[in-house]
DNA sequence: AACCTAACGTCAACCGTGTTGGCATAAGGG
DNA sequence: CCCTTATGCCAACACGGTTGACGTTAGGTT
């Protein structure tokens, strides 16, 4: 049988729960970034959220499928937080990395969150606009539309996937979070020089620089190489993969 | 109290179980990893581990302190396949390319198992291999000792990123990744143009860009960024944040 | 060769998870 | 004012990780 989930703008009757709270998409969403952040990125479960909002676990799926639907609509809430309130100054390098920067930085200030919905692609509306928009400022560059959607692809998912992995780190229980701080202090920073010799010699270099992201760094490298071949900007035009 | 879980070298007792089979952590990584290529990124528990290897699930506590224990264990074991068989050629710019695509690979070959373990710092000896081979590749790069190290984070955070967002494409159940396919197919290709011209504009080049990985693309801007940073090679030397 | 200890496999149980079918109630259009 | 049905609630199911108690047998010791 169709599920009955109703979408939101159709909704009409609502009924109070026993806690008084009339549920919505945005309440159940909030309440849910709320748990994350609280509880970790396994700490989202339909009997938490129905604690949260004082209401049974199984009226959570009168507004969602199941509990997948959920992670993608806090998904697409997170990309919203990262565009709402930019403009472009038309200037496509700083442009580019802007949005890059704001989209890592929306993903990474909701590090559990992010875990869950990072990689998923959920065609819903702020998804979309965020595409438009990058392709957008990308056609200021001038490349050939195959050149262009070969670096939109780089650059996204380049985006999208540090964020992920940034906030995996981020999203660590305290716990595994000092056992990892604690591998790099006692096993990359004491490695003996006779079997990982560059590794050594480094190490001091490395402590510092592994505690942050590396996304400023790599997206300033692919910059480079997207300027490089720019029309009559460089000759070493190299073909991409 | 202490768990008494006995490190693989100090095992002197083994008792076969109930279906003769006699256990060791190289055998249950093994079936781990089938479980996982049958059953999907979620598919990997206790019981059906214990169903696979004929034996009970609590027996598993014997060899790791819990499922995470597990997971680990397989992570190690994926970069262990990455290297093997492996040797530079001298040239840093071909050698760290071939580095990047065989880690990508190898965990992508694995997609389901990549999923849970490409974003953990274990600390563990392939992972420690793994990492002294990309220093020692990157000093024929001739940088200076902090932009090395920066390049290095950048060069290996960005490999594992694509690996992991790779990796839950290809992770998918069946019934998500049709529904991901819909999306590209009903969704992005058929935009206005009046409110998303730009995507508009290049669906079709879109469509065909977005199945595959971006991580060739990726890989090759980021090495342009970092050949222009060689010292004697180009003029801008842009500062990396 | 006998023995004794502890390593290790097994069993049963606990609690938390997503999800569903049936039921009751009150909201809101007529 | 009433009646339909949207929507909240309850109880139950199958599955998950983990643990504590219990046997049993392998292997070192004598």
């Amino acid at each position: 049988m169709a599920k009955p989930v109703v979408p939101e703008e159709k909704r009409r009757r609502r009924r109070p729960t026993r806690g008084g709270t009339v549920l919505s998409e945005r309440l159940i969403v909030e309440a849910a970034l709320r748990l994350l952040r609280e509880h970790g990125s396994s700490g989202l479960s339909a009997r938490r959220l129905g604690l949260a909002l004082d209401c049974d676990p199984s009226t959570l799926y009168r507004y969602f499928r199941g509990m997948d639907e959920v992670i993608l609509a806090i998904g697409d809430a997170l990309i919203g937080q990262a565009l709402t309130g930019w403009s472009p100054t038309g200037r496509w390098r700083d442009d580019l990395r802007a949005l890059g920067l704001r989209i890592h930085a929306a993903y990474t200030a909701h590090p559990q969150a992010a875990v869950l919905t990072t990689s998923r692609v959920t065609g819903r509306p702020n998804e979309l606009a965020a595409d438009e928009t990058v392709l957008s400022v990308l056609r200021g560059a001038g490349l050939p539309p195959p050149l262009e959607v070969r670096v939109y692809h780089a650059f996204i998912d380049q985006t999208l996937a540090f964020a992920a992995l940034d906030a995996a780190s981020l999203a660590l229980p305290n716990a595994a979070l000092l056992a990892e701080e604690e591998v790099w202090r006692s096993t990359y920073a004491r490695l003996p020089s006779a079997t990982h010799p560059h590794v050594a010699e480094v190490a001091p270099l490395l402590a510092a620089e592994m505690v942050g992201s590396a996304y400023p760094a790599a997206l300033e490298l692919l910059l480079d190489g997207v300027t490089l071949r720019v029309p009559f900007y460089g000759t070493g035009n190299r073909a991409l993969p």
